[in-house]
This record gives structure tokens, sequence and C-alpha cells, in this order.
DNA sequence: ACAAAAGTGTTCGCAATACACCCATGG
DNA sequence: CCATGGGTGTATTGCGAACACTTTTGT
């Protein structure tokens, strides 16, 4: 028997070469006016997966992005008043498509912000802990995982992947064994286009074969 | 607002150079008669990690076993009574320690049984699914886990790590192989102490040293 | 011409793989 | 002496890591 069930989303994009975080800061107590994961009940007939789907939606305009399951938090003493029971979700959006769509949801958060992920505030609830453990996975996942590829636009540089992963990871790889390592994985599609508005020499773009990548990691 | 929040265990050990998986055969409707993963509610003051170690318990009289979370299942008609969220866990016990402990619960059980992983029936509800999870997860966290040590006694010999892994894995290892892997990672302590009644050669029995393990996976 | 980032090869060491025979022990 | 599993070495190959310079383009 249980009292309260939601749903929290560590949603990530990447902008300037750095990894960031959606957060919304509380205008209700407890915690009010601290920095928390955008998180919402779920609704009594409602699919778990669509309340993140629906509380992604409000914060960012967005549909059908990429969701991954973390974890369940059950603590009894997670919640001042009571066992909140929630469910955090990883999802993962581009910042293209998001730019200037994000926005608070509901009176109980006054606004909502993209931290740099070397840059969190302290968090609400044990919130703290859901996003090192988002880290964390993200990380060990990263050599068999389509995230990359969530983060960037259809058409993107090999710099552009490379910073992705630097930003993931937390240190810098070099660049030739970087692109060696991943042109020797072959699902990469190699345009004919290139970078165009820079002031330098212009980046060639490629695509992920989708296909190439899941045959590799059935 | 959740009406019931129960926790299901996928309980592994390994004998006789298989991996096994306790199973208890219900005894109320639904899925009477059908084969289900240990699992039940968790009380309104109970922890969660609580719950599962209570469950464990009960059905195997072990304390102190190693405990992971791996996913909840909240869908709204994976109980034909309306939604019964669930956090899945695994757990490993050794067999010496729990052989002719197991027992059903409540008689909301016929008995409860070890199958082996590979000779599975069909399960009740979605523990279908969350087996073929544990099993996945198993599988690709392998190599930095100290899941095995867990199924084995505290002094082991190296064909018995090895029909772990393959348990695991589901595929045969090279023997030579397999012990310069493991005997270049540097986690094993060689013991003076051997095998004793077997008829034929005695192997040496090796344990595991923790902190070296740790240091290397930090 | 300069600034900025794109693009490109080689060497080295380690780890994974494939593979087969002799040894020790108990019965 | 036989059955059973214990224990051992070598050659090959592929991958990750270290490392620096030339090319292209726009201004």
């Amino acid at each position: 028997m249980l009292s309260f069930f939601t749903v929290d989303c560590v949603i990530f994009t990447f902008h300037e070469g750095a990894l960031k975080i959606l957060l919304a800061e509380r205008n209700e107590y407890p915690y009010k006016d601290w920095w928390a994961l955008p998180g919402f009940f779920v609704e009594k007939e409602e699919e778990m997966e669509d309340a993140v789907k629906r509380i992604s939606y409000e914060h960012t305009g967005l549909k059908d992005i990429y969701l991954e399951q973390l974890a369940a938090f059950a603590g009894l003493k997670r919640h001042p008043e009571g066992r909140v029971l929630t469910v955090a979700y990883m999802a993962l959006v581009r910042y293209e498509d998001v730019k200037n769509k994000i926005k608070p949801v509901t009176n109980y958060m006054k606004q909502v912000k993209w931290f740099d992920v070397s840059k969190m505030p302290a968090l609400a609830f044990d919130h703290g802990n859901i996003l090192s453990l988002s880290l964390r996975k993200f990380k060990t996942s990263l050599h068999y995982s389509l995230a990359p590829f969530e983060l960037l636009p259809e058409k993107f540089t090999l710099t552009q992947l490379q910073q992705v992963y630097e930003a993931i990871l937390g240190e810098p790889l070099d660049k030739r064994n970087f692109r060696k390592r991943i042109s020797n994985l072959g699902y990469l599609k190699e345009l004919n286009e290139f970078q165009t508005g820079v002031s330098y020499r212009a980046a060639r773009l490629y695509k992920l074969d989708k296909r190439k990548f899941q045959k590799l990691f059935s």
C-alpha cells in the first residue's frame, strides 16, 4: 500500500560543447527556492512512461524523445510527508529543437533553466543522488549506446560527436584515435555535405546508420 | 496516487554447473498454479530494501545477501485488479548456505523450487520480462562485478569460477585463456589448500581479494 | 597573411583468441 | 592402469594509447 507515485526526469541536452541538465526552481514547500529535477505525480489511469512523456513535453515542447528508466527511489524519508515513490528517467533532447521552448509548467515552479553538468547547484530531496546515478550510468553505457546521437542534429561533424563523448565522460579524447575508432565501427555514413557559416575550413557532415549500429550491438 | 506496491526478487544460485533461479508456485488467483518470482507487498512503514531482505529471508533462510535493484514495472495492465507497481531486485545466494532451507512462505504458494536458467517454465504476470531483463543485465555487468563470487563459497577452484562465468554467459570459455585473464587481473589470492573428497587430482583453492578488486573497479 | 579548426599515420604494448598435451590422484 | 579433471605455453591478431604536422577556408 503506497501513498504517492511520481516520476522524475533527468533531461539532458548538449550545447556549446557542454552537457546540460534541465532544472526547475521550486515555489512551494518543502524545498521552496531549491532547484529540483522536473517531475510530477503519475495520474491514476496513466501509464508511467506516458507521465514521463507528458512532463517532458510540458517542459520542453517536444514529443517522441529518447527515454530510459534509471531506477526507483522509495525511501520513507525522502519526502517529509511520508513515502513518495519516484521512478527516475533519463531523457535526451536536441538543443536546436528545444532552445526557446522550455518553460515552467505550474506555479509550483518559478522558472526552469539549463545547468551545465559541471556546475550543478544543490538539489531538493534526493535529486542529487538521482543525478549522479544518471551520470554514472550514462558513462558506463556510452560505448554501446545510441545516446550521443540523440543529443546531436541528424547531420553532425565528427568534432561535434567527439565533444559529446568528452562532455559525457568528463575528459578529453585524442582526435585521431577517436576518429579511427568511430570509423572502424562503421556505423557512420559519410555525407557529401559540409558545415556552413563558419569562418574556417568547413567540416564534413555525417549521419548515423541505425541499421548497422543495431547489427553491431544486438 | 497508487494502489499497491510490491517487490519481486530474482534469486540466483549456482549448483552442479548451472545457474538456478528460485520460483514459487502460486496457490491463488490470478495465475493460480503458475510459477512466479518470489515477491510480496511492501509494508506501509517498511523500507523497500528491507522488504526485499524480508522476502529473501523468508524463502531462503539467509540474511545479508547480495542485492541489486533492476527496474520498476508499473503497467496498468500487469495485474488484472489495477496498477500494482513492482520494483524488481536481483539477489545472489550460495547454494551451500541455502540448500535445505528453501520453503514457501504463505499459503499463497504451494511450493518453491530451483529452476535451471535454461529450463524456465512460463511465468505469471510480466515476470518473464523481469527475468530476461535480469539475465541481460547480469551478462553485461559480469566483467566488472563481484556477482560471480557471491555465488561461490569463500574458497573455490578456478574451474568452479569458470563454470559460473559460463553459466551466466551461456557459452563455454577456453580454460587457459580464462585462467590467464583472471590471474592477470590479480584479485585472486592463491591458497595453499586443495579440494578434498574428489577421486581425481585435487584442485587448488582461491579466495577473492576484495581490496584489490575494489581498487581495480573504483 | 593570419586565425581557426579540419584532417591525417605510425609505432608500441597489451589483451583477447585459438589451440593440445602431460600430470596428479583415487579407485 | 585407468578414468577424471587439473594444470600449463605460444603464436597471432586486433585494439587502445601516445603523439604533431599540413591543409583548407574565411576574413
